[in-house]
DNA sequence: AGAGGAAACATTATCGTTAAAGTATATCGG
DNA sequence: CCGATATACTTTAACGATAATGTTTCCTCT
């Protein structure tokens, strides 16, 4: 207990060197009013004693907390998204001297709470946020505050912020294509929530697939909220009725595999009475059903881009330049 | 920028009642020497003005820095079972006062560098672990530090410490007792990579159970290592060959679904020339697959109790008093 | 009445860091 | 050789909190 060694400060070196404190801090943030000699000695001490700056001392003179912070929705969970974007976060933050602290946001409470707490605590320099929305109230609140942050998903306010998201446009007017070449004709899909960003860049998708390749719509009583069960067990009823779908496509793995259980309960077989089309966010999907045509959406590349992103928005990078737009990857030949 | 009203600090609140900053942190820290009147006077104004205390300035006094560190392994996702934790432990942190930071570990990197970083830079108060092993250096090192943290899984070495565990012994036990029951012969175990402490445990369960329902063991050349792709592979290798096994146990949902995919593959049905048994890690599973025997472990439940466990053994309470061990709950009723 | 003590506050110092302002010495132009 | 400037530091102050120590006031007891 006694004998722990105290981590070194800034005073070790001082006293090491014979400098003030404030020389060594000069030195060690290589400032110009300090000599080329005396620098090279601080920071020859400094690694030899395994000097790291104290993060509280830093925080209370600086007001960086050298954290980022995660907003998660701790309602949903897709299958394995969240942890693919916390390990592709981790994986950006090693080596910046930046920590990640997630923050959970649940589905009944007020989605200001986690991020009024931040920006009152400064318990972080940049935000994460998901699963956006058009007109997003916390979007709106770190503009105004000017706070840093970048999404996943986009705005559709006329703000500029950075984000990064993958383009579902064109992956539903992709699927609708491949659909169309593989000689079905009444496609549904299921749909996430309304209140998402991304729900318009579907439906966008959609509608213009559905016209380019004549093709009509079979509705589906479902979507992304429909607990898992109920979405199987609807599937099953619709498939087992008049005019089922020969296309499904689907925007997540776990709906997917909902799917495809519930098509298989009804007797049918996924890739002869109809095909499934999903956005691939589980690796499992592709060879438990490797009948179902998935999309790659790298969730993991995802969060290191959108850290790299936050950061150099915290380095005062303009917004404009931090804005990506992926695009889909097939991983099933055409023909297949 | 420069009408941004900062946060206020003791100093306000020592400005509006007149009292000096030390005699407020003492009024709202219930000091007895702060008179009764004054503390209440003291603790409106607080609340009024939604005082806050700085998180840098309290680390840098008391050198608590309010945030447990969860270690994370980065390599290996289980199916929904790191977020399940991460929003158990979410949970259990609301309204705590602590935030929770991700720290990543990958697998072929040091274990120690995590630990190291945090015991340094005291960036926690405590550690959460999981992927425990019996002689865990992970373990040596906090215990040596006399650092708190908690563990998911025991050690083997006679250390006292928190822990949360599955008793998984009971489970593989049970398991074989279920497949007995249904006139299975001949049994093969997935079993968890060697060095974690479980292993162990499954392997006592799986022994005793198959001694004694008088079973025999088929060798299966699979182990969790295995890429899952190729556990569905080797799965259907195995169900064509020789000596089949007429059931298998799984220690992951994953795991599950890549022997029953492997299976199907075969052309056999589970619950017909074979049952599967299942740890559930995955809700997906049991409406997925109903004819795999599940048990349940509540990895979000384990998520809350550990952070329980934690904040209790970094206010003082005793290590003894914080190891709990959990019992499966088997999904499907005896008879099904 | 004066000593002693308790009650209720205030002052000072400190955690580790950095910004701002101050100081000593060397260098240079004229 | 003298003042101006540059160089290379040091000193002081501050971020927000709390521990340790001081100070005032008033009450009690003999």
């Amino acid at each position: 207990m006694s004998d722990e060694k105290l981590p070194p400060t800034l005073k070790t070196i001082a006293f090491m060197t014979g400098l003030s404190t404030t020389s060594v801090s000069r030195a060690l943030s290589d400032a110009p009013d300090i000599g080329q000699e005396t620098k090279e000695r601080v920071r020859l001490v400094a690694s030899q004693i395994g000097y790291q700056p104290n993060r509280a001392g830093l925080r209370l003179r600086t007001g960086r907390a050298n954290v980022l912070a995660l907003v998660l929705n701790v309602d949903d969970e897709i299958m394995g998204f969240t942890s693919q974007m916390i390990f592709g976060i981790s994986q950006a933050l090693k080596d910046t001297g930046y920590n990640l602290s997630v923050n959970p946001s649940s589905h009944d409470s007020n989605p200001l709470v986690p991020i009024r707490g931040i920006l009152q605590s400064r318990s972080a320099d940049g935000v994460i946020l998901m699963r956006t929305e058009p007109d997003d109230e916390r979007v709106r609140l770190l503009l105004e505050k000017d706070f840093p942050f970048v999404t996943h998903g986009r705005t559709n306010s006329g703000w500029t912020h950075p984000f990064y998201d993958f383009n579902n446009e064109r992956f539903v007017y992709q699927a609708v294509e491949k659909l169309a070449r593989r000689g079905r004709k009444r496609l549904a899909i299921i749909r996430p929530p309304r209140n998402l960003t991304y729900a318009t860049h579907i439906a966008a998708g959609f509608d213009q697939g559905l016209r380019d390749f004549s093709l009509t719509e079979a509705i589906l009583p479902i979507s992304v909220d429909t607990p898992l069960v109920e979405v199987k067990a609807a599937m099953e009823n619709i498939m087992r009725g008049a005019l089922p779908p020969d296309g499904v496509i689907c925007m997540s793995a776990s709906i997917a595999v909902a799917v495809s259980a519930g098509i298989e309960m009804a007797g049918k077989t996924v890739g002869k009475e109809l095909d499934i089309v999903s956005k691939q966010f589980s690796p499992a999907l592709n060879w438990m059903r490797p009948e179902i045509i998935t999309a790659d959406e790298d969730v993991h590349l995802a969060g290191r881009e959108m850290t790299k992103a936050l950061l150099a928005r915290i380095r005062g990078v303009g917004a404009h330049d931090l804005q990506t737009l992926s695009h889909p990857i097939w991983r099933n030949p055409e023909g297949q």
